[in-house]
DNA sequence: CCCATATGTAAGTATATACTTACATTAATC
DNA sequence: GATTAATGTAAGTATATACTTACATATGGG
């Protein structure tokens, strides 16, 4: 045997690269050219590493996706005035879009024909909304009001909310401190609005 | 002069059948080749018709935020025991996503740098907003309470709402009646909500 | 009928780009 | 230090596809 096979070190390496590619890029102008100069290769070292661009855009989708969730995980942990769903609000309010998760979001939403790429789009929304709908049980610790929708529908109303935040940052409709208000007053609302 | 020119008035007629191919197939997938065959006509015959593929797509965008705003402003004409902006997320919800818009609105999302598929993209947005503002407005009729976001604010999110019933319907993550009540609760939440 | 323009048909071109191949060089293990 | 797999370099290929060109045919107005 002769030198050792780092291969699985390099990838964990260029995988941020190649998420912050797609994020800047999206998926057609991430040509496999483009990524392997961000990755400072040429394009066959690359293949060495990954079967195909698709797999190295799903490899980035998970990564994304974990990147946030520790994040999340983080600031649950942390202690605070705020409940843990306030916190991540804010947080979200202020920090929003920075990974990019979600320009790497729309061009997998644009190859839901793919069916690989549908199920990690998939995966990826579950677990959000998983994590997010205990958000919303332990907030309203069961004092569930006769009106209110139920936890799982609230989470994707939460979700469709950061949605719309980084498409209103991405076409510049509104500025950061708007945004940040948005995601924050509506969110509130949707956690513990009770009806009117 | 011989034979009058009618290229107008196949615009019209084909703008339908290219905004139906950019929905089912995506921007990518929607080749030349394919709009040619869906429109029963041969390429050149569309570029006759149309500068570009990208001003095809551009036509479809604008031809579906019109479509759907024409729609919303008969449901809005008709009487009924609910205001009207119950009446518009009802029949949302219950519609959602038959025009095949939100496809579009995710491969247009896939191509913001360019500018003119931003800047078609940007209008869309505003005018459902503002037409959305109104409705919250109208629906609140001034009784603004203390912790509520304002109607800009909430309208963002109800549009919000709506893309993530479009997403979750494009993934199967929920089923129909489910996503139809997740636009009506919540989004009656959205709009009506007093602070708990 | 004429003729100018619209419309139809059938190729072709140019280019981008995902992916491959061939070969040179390096460096760990024995 | 020899061997062998990993890594680096530099081309090349194959294909898809946006867009074009060349020419034939139809059709309405004078």
């Amino acid at each position: 045997m002769a030198r050792p096979n780092q291969s699985e070190e390099r990838r964990q390496e260029l995988i941020p690269v190649l998420a912050k590619a797609f994020a800047d890029l999206g998926y057609r102008r991430a040509t496999t050219a483009a990524l392997a100069e961000r990755c400072g290769l040429r394009e066959n070292q690359l293949y060495r590493l990954w079967p195909s661009k698709k797999a190295m855009f799903l490899a980035s989708i998970d990564y994304l996706f974990e990147h946030t969730a520790s994040k999340w995980r983080e600031l649950l942990a942390t202690e605070d005035a705020r409940t843990p769903a306030e916190r991540i609000l804010t947080w979200e309010g202020e920090h929003r879009g920075e990974t990019g998760l979600h320009r790497i979001t729309f061009a997998g939403l644009n190859e839901t024909n793919d069916p690989e790429v549908r199920d990690a789009l998939c995966r990826m929304f579950q677990k959000f909304h998983t994590f997010i709908t205990q958000q919303v049980q332990a907030q309203r610790e069961g004092a569930h009001d006769a009106g209110q929708p139920d936890e799982m529908l609230t989470a994707w109303g939460i979700i469709g909310l950061g949605m719309m935040a980084n498409i209103t940052q991405e076409l510049k409709l509104l500025n950061r401190d708007t945004q940040g208000q948005m995601v924050n007053e509506v969110g509130l609302q949707m956690l513990n609005a009770k009806r009117g």
